[in-house]
DNA sequence: ATACATGCAAACATTTTGCTTTGGC
DNA sequence: GCCAAAGCAAAATGTTTGCATGTAT
């Protein structure tokens, strides 16, 4: 099941990027949860926001964007932090590895995933659990709740095949 | 984060535990789909009926359950053979191994997990995915649709400590 | 100047496989 | 008797940590 990272090229200037405002943002955010501004730092989160999908470490570490090299357990570490602030989120995929995605203010984050070839795509869909969310917290007493959906299958390509 | 098994007593005895019939029904569906009747197998399904909640490799191979003492190795090869053959399923929650829990025909399968002491809950809730899944099916051409909900949050008991 | 971040290497945990022997059918 | 399953042991994979050094603040 590949899993690994298809980022277009991005001269490394995180200005001249497309999503350089997000970057830049994501940015701010560590910072303002404590975290140092470092070029490993950046690197991972302009990765990120780029792929704009779930990445594993091992995407992140071997992806090419990372302009300092910088070590696996750099970015082990950096990934960790950053979901313990809340700025990235985990996910709980069925690969061996985690997962690691940009939290979007407003945006859902919804799977649909190919069990042969291991396609990741993000669901833009109104997402029904909402509501019941609610619900469940007010019910189990569960403090800082959240979902996560996944729907796995076989995709049309791999289906012929 | 905890995750063994805290199975109930059953004198090995299969025909005299309370969801024999459920255990002999899984053995029969195993043995339809092509595997042998040993004694690992029925351990096996026994200890997932009886837990009724996901459990990992680990919890089943060292359950306690298993009278024949059965190998790891084994065990890890059931689960994958009742898995590809539908008898069981496999869940990618957020701890670092698998879980592995008995499809019973009908039943819903979400969770709520505590993300502090990783107690994993069974949610007994009209899950309102199901319209959605269909509508994916059709959109996205992915075959063997099915999908995977899960609530992570912080207990009540957590949240005091 | 200080505390946090990095690199490197080593330890861990879990899954996965190879090969021989055992046992279901 | 034949082929799948079990047992044992070792390899593979991915995560996590210790410690000395570098660097952002």
């Amino acid at each position: 099941m590949p899993s690994h990272a298809d980022i277009h090229a991005c001269n490394h200037v995180h200005a001249q990027c497309e999503n350089a405002d997000l970057v830049v943002a994501a940015v701010e955010r560590a910072r303002e949860a404590g975290l140092r501004r470092t070029r490993a730092l950046e690197d991972v989160l302009h990765i990120l926001v780029e792929a704009h999908r779930p990445l594993t470490l091992a995407d992140v570490a071997e992806s090419g964007q990372l302009g300092s090299g910088a070590d696996r357990a750099t970015v082990y570490r950096l990934l960790t932090r950053l979901e313990e602030r809340g700025v990235i989120r985990r996910l709980g995929l069925h690969d061996r590895s985690a997962y690691y995605t940009m939290v979007f203010p407003g945006e859902h984050n919804d799977y649909l995933i190919c069990n042969r070839c291991g396609k990741i795509e993000r669901l833009d869909i109104a997402c029904p659990v909402e509501a019941l969310e609610t619900q469940i917290a007010q019910q189990s007493g569960f403090a800082s709740l959240y979902h996560e959906l996944e729907f796995y299958g076989v995709c049309p390509a791999c289906a012929e095949a």
